[in-house]
DNA sequence: GGCCAGTTTCTTTTT
DNA sequence: GAAACTGGCC
């Protein structure tokens, strides 16, 4: 029976079979920690723990649903049962069963991204503020940040910290806007990636009905992976669930504080920090022994992180013994660098045997990804790429996807505003906005405000057209199954006349994506596929498919068994491994990406990606480099990432590439690299601000609010606040001479003389 | 009032 | 390089 458990190391057994109370397991990279999880729940299953009491909650789609199918190769069919997904999928699923109680409708639309900018960007025209200051990706950020501290838009109205923030920022407006934000997402029934969250929150808190205990008592067993990438809030709706009066406190958290990578996203390490606070009885375990790569590729990896300034002390070995030392690429273009890396993988073929699947490419940025496609493809090497810009984000799933949201939820005015002239039908910009300003102006949907007297006779009937096309549509959403209403969408729409019309290559790859998509829904019918507690019939209607695609990002249409590379970004690599791993693109300012160059912070959380993206190799890793590419349209030249001295020479197969040969002076990467060849200018360093010949830095501790400073590259500030214990303060400092003036900096790293106290 | 084409702007990672 | 935007034209 428990035959699995002797394929466990002694730590990981006891991770596995202490299934009662609070217990954390930190794990390190190839430590088995996916394995550890499913056989958790395999085990809990064994002992006959109901699969349906056991709530898995993981942060990505892809580890999810490689969650569920490792569960179901240990226990069969009762994986099914079992609720593994996302916090956003899980919740949104209860979402929709208790929606009555938050005043939405079950059929609430979820807003992407693209969405929320839309709505922001309109937004900001409306209040006639200077658009420029308040650009859309900045406000969604702060917004969503809020959400994710649980910080509801009244909450931040008299949060003077917040407030003064954003007036230092020169935003002061952003409290208004995320008003505005949250009263039309709620009055067009739309709910946006944080609102799932925080609404569940608010379930969960208000308690309507008892709601809460109706989950706490059906789920009795949670895990949470990835824990390092849980924000505030999620951390704050799991203890909801797990912590009260006689709970039996069964939270399993797993996660490794060096591979945080989403603090971007508001995830915070100090959840891990105060789940020993709440859970004082809790039992820890550390996986550190690394059964995925070899000795080189571990002890890059721990030279990489320990130049990080906080972590979790813990070291990762490996039995295996030497294997293959890492291997730098230095191109002079962006072509060359995937010209050869195209060569290599060829020759590691051959030479290791290895199949394409076994091979990954991994970069910083999604956008890398053309320049390989085109060498692999010359190379006749087959491969896949993740992420980007996924099936479900291309332009005629998204106008088709929202015509469908407006069949079940016609208030919503983002799947609107998309296509009510889409195909075109002359209602353009003016005529929308004369409908949408009436909309805003009585606080109801652009739905209803097409009703209103505002227009002439002509525009009038064309928008009646519009809206009997929808009316139909919801009509028969009550009735039609998903596959059927999503044809009848189509045809009525007037998208297949539409995408008919255009016989070019774009358009016939369109009407193949609006036919894979139609027969995506056409499988999601007739998969059988039954989940436990939706209500009868209802889980196969248009309204469940749409909730459960606006979740998916990455898209797996392949049967997993095509032998293909695999190139996606080092976020996306994430719980994978592969025998050969190339890192490309290993420049400053592209990775380390240039926005993080301003923050320790940030600089932390990129060489925790980079720590992530090197030991996904088993065997052979590889690291590379160019001297220039082309980056936003012009011709840029990096120097070197800096991550590529972070790993002592000895580890490299040539190391001369980047510590440069034992005879050249100082043999610092930079001259070793672009003293051989030079292709026009270099950029200049960054300018620094002029600072006096007497700079002399003072003593951090000694610095307090109210001071004027001197930093040597951000020029005269001051100090607005100081935050934190000794020695980590952190000071909130506005330099006038900035771009971003205000900056929160580290005191103990930062250069600051001060120029005179209070 | 709407549409197209030339022009400008902004560059990350994911749910 | 692509998406968003602006201005001129029908």
């Amino acid at each position: 029976m428990n035959t699995f458990l002797s394929q466990l190391n002694d730590v990981q057994r006891k991770a596995v079979t202490q299934t009662e109370g609070p217990v954390m397991v930190i794990a390190g990279p190839g430590s088995g920690k996916t394995r550890v999880l499913t056989f958790r729940i395999a085990h809990l299953i064994q002992s006959g723990v109901p699969p349906q009491q056991i709530l898995a909650l993981t942060f990505t789609n892809k580890a999810a649903r490689e969650m569920k199918e490792r569960i179901a190769k240990v226990v069969g069919d009762a994986a099914g049962k079992v609720w593994a997904g996302t916090f956003h999928s899980i919740f949104s699923r209860i979402l929709r069963m208790e929606s009555d109680k938050l005043g939405y409708p079950s059929t609430f639309s979820i807003y992407d991204s693209e969405d929320s900018k839309t709505l922001i960007k309109d937004i900001v025209k409306n209040l006639g503020v200077e658009k420029s200051n308040y650009p859309p990706n900045a406000v969604l950020s702060r917004i969503s940040h809020a959400k994710s501290n649980l910080i509801t838009w009244k909450a931040y109205g008299n949060n003077s910290e917040l407030i003064s923030r954003d007036q230092l920022d020169k935003r002061p407006m952003i409290y208004k806007i995320y008003e505005h934000y949250s009263k039309r997402c709620e009055k067009a029934g739309a709910m946006d990636f944080d609102d799932l969250l925080l609404l569940t929150f608010r379930l969960f808190y208000e308690n309507k009905d008892q709601v809460v205990e109706k989950y706490r008592r059906r789920f009795k067993y949670v895990l949470v992976d990835e824990f390092q990438d849980t924000n505030f809030l999620q951390y704050a709706i799991v203890k909801r669930l797990t912590r009260y009066k006689e709970s039996p406190n069964n939270l399993c958290i797993v996660g490794d504080d060096a591979q945080s990578i989403y603090a971007f996203r508001g995830a915070t390490i100090s959840n891990i920090l105060d789940f020993k606070k709440d859970f004082p009885e809790l039992k820890t375990y550390k996986l550190e022994q690394n059964y995925r790569s070899t000795p080189h590729i571990v002890d890059a990896a721990n030279n990489v992180i320990s130049h990080n300034q906080k972590q979790i002390k813990k070291k990762i070995w490996t039995q295996h013994h030497a294997g293959s030392k890492i291997q730098i690429v230095k191109a002079l273009s962006d072509t060359e660098e995937a010209r050869r890396i195209a060569g290599m993988i060829v020759e590691y073929k051959n030479r290791y045997h290895y199949s394409n699947k076994d091979i990954a490419i991994l970069y910083r940025t999604n956008a890398q990804s053309r320049v390989f496609e085109e060498q692999l493809r010359r190379q006749n090497l087959s491969y896949k790429i993740y992420g980007g810009l996924s099936f479900y984000q291309r332009k005629e799933i998204k106008d088709l996807m929202a015509y469908l949201r407006l069949a079940v939820n016609p208030v919503d005015d983002e799947a609107f505003r998309r296509v009510v002239n889409y195909p075109r039908r002359g209602i353009g910009k003016t005529t929308l906005e004369k409908v949408m300003t009436v909309a805003n102006t009585e606080g109801i949907p652009a739905w209803e405000a097409v009703e209103r007297p505002i227009l002439n006779s002509r525009t009038s009937s064309l928008l009646k057209r519009f809206k009997s096309i929808i009316q139909t549509l919801n009509e028969q959403s009550a009735s039609m199954n998903a596959y059927d209403l999503a044809n009848l969408a189509y045809k009525k729409s007037g998208m297949l006349a539409e995408l008919s019309a255009d016989n070019s290559i774009e358009g016939m790859s369109r009407r193949e994506n609006v036919t894979a998509l139609l027969d995506g829904i056409k499988e999601f019918i007739e998969s059988d596929e039954q989940l436990e507690d939706m209500p009868e019939g209802t889980d196969k209607s248009i309204s469940t498919y749409l909730q459960s695609v606006a979740l998916i990002t990455d898209f797996d249409d392949d049967d997993g068994d095509e032998d293909r590379l695999l190139l996606m970004s080092a976020h996306a690599s994430k719980g994978l491994e592969f025998k050969a791993v190339f890192v490309v693109g290993l420049e400053e300012n592209l990775f380390p990406s240039f926005m993080a160059k301003d923050s320790p912070a940030s600089m932390d959380e990129e060489r925790r990606l980079f720590y992530v993206a090197i030991t996904r190799a088993m065997e052979q890793l590889t690291l590379s480099f160019s001297n220039s590419r082309y980056q936003y349209g012009t011709m840029r030249y990096n120097d070197p990432s800096r991550f590529l001295t972070e790993i002592e020479a000895e580890h490299y197969l040539n190391p001369d590439l980047i510590y440069g040969e034992k005879s050249t002076t100082g043999g610092t990467a930079r001259s070793a690299v672009s003293g051989d060849f030079k292709i026009g200018r270099k950029p200049k360093k960054n300018v620094q601000v002029a600072v006096p010949v007497d700079f002399k830095p003072s003593n951090p501790s000694e610095i307090r609010e109210g001071m004027k400073v001197l930093h040597l590259r951000f020029g005269e500030g001051e100090v607005k606040s100081v935050e934190g214990k000794s020695p980590n303060f952190v000071a909130t400092i506005y330099f006038e001479n900035s771009d971003s003036p205000s900056k929160r900096i580290m005191l103990k790293f930062a250069k600051l003389q001060i120029l005179n106290g209070k």
